[in-house]
DNA sequence: AATAACAGTAACATAGAAGTAACAAAGTAA
DNA sequence: TTACTTTGTTACTTCTATGTTACTGTTATT
C-alpha cells in the first residue's frame, strides 16, 4: 500500500513538472497568442502578426517570435520580395501545440460565456 | 470567394479573441502550476500546494488563489481541524479545464524529450 | 525629393509582478 | 508560560517584463 502510494506521489511530482517545462516555453504575455495567430494561418508575416494581436509592440513580438524560434517552435524564412518581408510558421515540433490552442480557444468560448453571458 | 474568405477571417479573429480570453484568466508565472496541483489532487491544502510548487513564496500563492477563487475556477473551504486548515478544489468550471492541463504535462513531456534527451 | 512599407533594433522609462521578512489569531502541546 | 502550527496579511524592497519612442536600410511610389 505504501509504496503504491508512493507510486502515486511521484507520478503526480512528474506531472507538475512537466507542466512547469511546458510552462518554461510558454511563459509572457504573448507567446500563446503568437503561436495562435501562426498556427490559425498557417504562414504568417510579421506585421501580419502585429496586426493580429491587439496591444502587442513590435518590440515584444520580435523579442518573442526569437525566444520561439530558439526553442523550436518557429521556423524564420526571409523571402526575397520587395520590401523583404519575412515568414513565420510552425515547426514540426510547434505543430505538436496545435491541440492545446485548440483547447484553450474552445475553453475561452466556455468561459466567457460562463462569465460573461448567462 | 470573397465572402467565403471574409468567412474564415472572421472566424480566426473570434478564436483568437477566445484565446486571448483564455489567457486572461490563466496569465501568471504561478496559475497554471496552482490549477494543476489542485487538479492533480483532487483537495489540496494552501501547505501543500506550497510545498507542490517549487519556488512559490505564501504570498502569491494566496493571491493567486484569491484570483482563481473570483474568477471561479477554484473552491475554497475552511475545515474545522486543530489548527484550522483550508481546503481547495476545482469548482465544476474549474474542472473543464482538466484537459488543457492534461495535455499540457504530455506536452511538456514531448517537449522535455525534444530538447534535453534524444 | 519626399514619403511609405517592411522588419526589425536601440535606448530609455516604468508599472506591477514577485521576493523577503515580520507579524496575527487561535488553539494545542510541552 | 512559552513555543508551535496553519493560513494568511502587511510593509517594504527589488527586479524584470513590457511599453514608448525614435531610428536603420532598402526599395517603390508620388
Amino acid at each position: 500500500m505504501e509504496c503504491q502510494a508512493d507510486d502515486f506521489l511521484k507520478e503526480y511530482k512528474k506531472k507538475m513538472r512537466s507542466i512547469q517545462d511546458s510552462m518554461d516555453v510558454l511563459n509572457g504575455k504573448w507567446k500563446i497568442s503568437i503561436i495562435s495567430s501562426i498556427c490559425c494561418y498557417g504562414k504568417r508575416r510579421f506585421s501580419d502578426i502585429l496586426n493580429d494581436i491587439e496591444g502587442i509592440s513590435n518590440r515584444m513580438l520580435s523579442k518573442e517570435l526569437k525566444e520561439l524560434e530558439t526553442n523550436q517552435l518557429v521556423k524564420r524564412t526571409v523571402l526575397d520580395t520587395q520590401p523583404i518581408t519575412v515568414q513565420y510558421e510552425l515547426t514540426e515540433h510547434g505543430s505538436t501545440l496545435r491541440p492545446i490552442i485548440h483547447n484553450l480557444a474552445d475553453w475561452g468560448v466556455v468561459h466567457r460565456k460562463k462569465i460573461v453571458g448567462k
